[in-house]
RNA sequence: GGUCCCAUCGUCUAGUGGCCUAGGACAUCACCCUCUCAAGGUGGAGGCACGGGUUCGAAUCCCGUUGGGACUGCCA
């Protein structure tokens, strides 16, 4: 029996942000490698004014997504704000609290140019009752100092002089971030708190809140082991910004990672597996993660490297695994989920499972996300291709060459036995008739067909088009008009 | 400004005093393969921020400097 007890605590201010997603993987991660580990989702939801419902579900959706199933909850913040008063009730009668009426202008003009510490103090020994102006302050220790001793980091030591007395509840009575968040922990008995390194500073207060709360309730409780992780940061190397920064898990899955994708590369975010093997199964994960061995400095969330690797997870699948992954992209309309903004090029009455069965191994190793797939094999589905016109003045429009090799192509294709081999040799035999090599005898067949120069394999794909559709699209080709 | 954190190739990292003329991955360059594009294969370039110590020996320990970051709300 470990009794260990962690909690993801998002809150609902926006989408899911990457960070808190590798957040809540290493707190998964960590209840999942005791066989007691209790993993709780609690919805830090208390600021009203930021907070919306619809965000609530993408955090439930994501958690769903990257398969890091809750063991309790999700509670809410919100729900518990009665225990947060009694809480508050209980320090108050301890004598831990004391009403202030500095208005923040107060605070910042007695500060001048010295801004050294946060709050002054001055409200401390005036005695006041409460007004309709007073918010509550916690009487921080003054002497001494408070070691975190956190288990990422090692020890890191606050000398006590230097934490100003905060507010734990503002004038309306509203308890505190970090009030709740202690009377919530406390309430959830948790053991171990792992969260970002941006809350590192503000530990010892909430380990005094905890240690004040211990001596006046009726519940004694270890202080919770901390964890800070690193922060994840933008090129600039600040702080990952929901505002400025491209990482809403949303938008990933959206663009066709895969979930397994996604977690590997989170994971790779401060810490690393033993040996040089970067892709490592989530088993592997929850086996060897520690705490202990994550990385001290901030991370970059690179998106090439995780889209190659999404490549290779992509090449991974079996094709019926492939097939399957990609019906979002190519018929959203027979799944349950959909990205959001990426409507198929075709409809549904165009698109034939049958054949995007025969086509898919084709794509499986040239697409690094699924959101690639559809423009890949448009022309299978589509009544014209979509022509890249600087392909068809290339390869086409503008090469004498390329338009009496389709003439030729349309000749010779008419009695041929139509499969991959004998269209390989035919173009060779075409090509050679006018002393061109294959890649360059290809390249018409291919832009009349397919729209562009780049693409799948192109004698499967005339195979699986078939003879009629594939002479039509030939002659539509030279029928186009020069641009 | 104060407090705290951090510092190995462009990026993510391995490295816990000798195995390091610093390993891997992405990106990048060259070549091979090849019907295009990818994928794959082979090879190349590229890093211990700086200065002092400690030690027979330092990327690894200590101090300082410089640089970056977080926090510093009646937000969470």
């Amino acid at each position: 029996m470990s009794g260990l007890r962690v909690r993801f605590a998002p809150s609902p201010t926006g989408f899911f942000h990457v960070g808190s997603a590798r957040t809540g993987l290493f707190n998964w991660l960590i209840a999942r490698q005791q066989p007691d580990g209790v993993f709780i989702l609690r919805i830090e939801d208390t600021d009203a004014d930021r907070n919306r419902e619809e965000w609530v579900g993408g955090i439930l959706d994501a958690l769903a997504w990257l398969g890091l199933n809750v063991d309790e909850g999700p509670f809410r913040q919100s729900d518990n704000v009665m225990a947060h008063a009694v809480s508050l009730e209980q320090l108050m009668a301890g004598g831990y609290l004391y009403y202030c009426d500095c208005t923040v202008e107060d605070v910042a003009a007695r500060k001048g140019t010295d801004k050294t510490p946060g709050y002054d103090g001055f409200c401390r020994d005036r005695g006041l009752q409460r007004g309709p102006h007073t918010a509550l302050r916690f009487r921080t220790i003054d002497e001494g100092q408070t070691i975190v001793h956190d288990a990422v980091r090692g020890a890191v030591e606050f000398a006590n002089a230097t934490i100003d007395d905060f507010v734990v509840a503002r004038s309306s009575g509203i308890v505190l971030y970090h009030l709740a968040n202690v009377s919530d922990d406390r309430k959830d008995r948790i053991t171990h708190v792992i969260r970002g390194e941006d809350h590192l500073s503000n530990t010892p207060k909430q380990m005094m809140l905890w240690e004040a709360l211990n001596d006046v309730s009726d519940t004694r409780l270890p202080v919770p082991i901390y964890a800070h992780l690193p922060l994840l940061v933008n090129e600039q190397r600040k702080k990952l910004s929901k505002r400025k920064d491209p990482v809403s898990t949303e938008s990933f899955r959206d663009q066709g990672y895969l979930s397994a994708t996604f977690v590997n590369y989170l994971a790779l975010m401060g810490w690393s597996p033993h040996g040089d093997q970067e892709k490592v199964p989530r088993s592997t994960l929850i086996e060897e993660f520690r705490l202990e061995n994550v990385s001290h400095s901030p991370a970059f969330f690179d998106v090439k490297k995780m889209t190659h690797m999404n490549g290779e997870y992509i090449r991974d699948l079996t094709p019926e695994e492939f097939v399957g992954a990609c019906a979002p992209w190519v018929c959203p309309w027979t799944t349950q989920w959909r990205p959001t903004d990426r409507e198929p090029l075709w409809s549904e009455e165009q698109f034939d499972p049958a054949l995007f069965t025969l086509v898919a191994p084709l794509i499986q190793e040239r697409v690094a996300t699924l959101g690639e797939v559809p423009a890949m094999i448009g022309f299978f589905f589509l009544d014209a291709p979509d022509m890249d016109d600087a392909a068809f003045d290339k390869a086409i429009g503008g090469d004498p060459l390329g338009r009496t090799l389709l003439v030729d192509a349309i000749e010779r294709f008419a009695d041929l036995e139509w499969n991959a081999a004998t269209l390989h040799q035919a173009t060779i035999e075409l090509g050679e008739s006018m002393e061109l090599p294959l890649r360059k005898a290809q390249a018409p067949i291919r832009c009349a067909v397919t729209g562009s120069l780049v693409g799948p394999p192109l004698f499967e794909s005339l195979e699986l088009l078939g003879r009629d559709r594939t002479l039509v699209l030939l002659r539509d080709a030279l029928a186009r008009p020069i641009t």
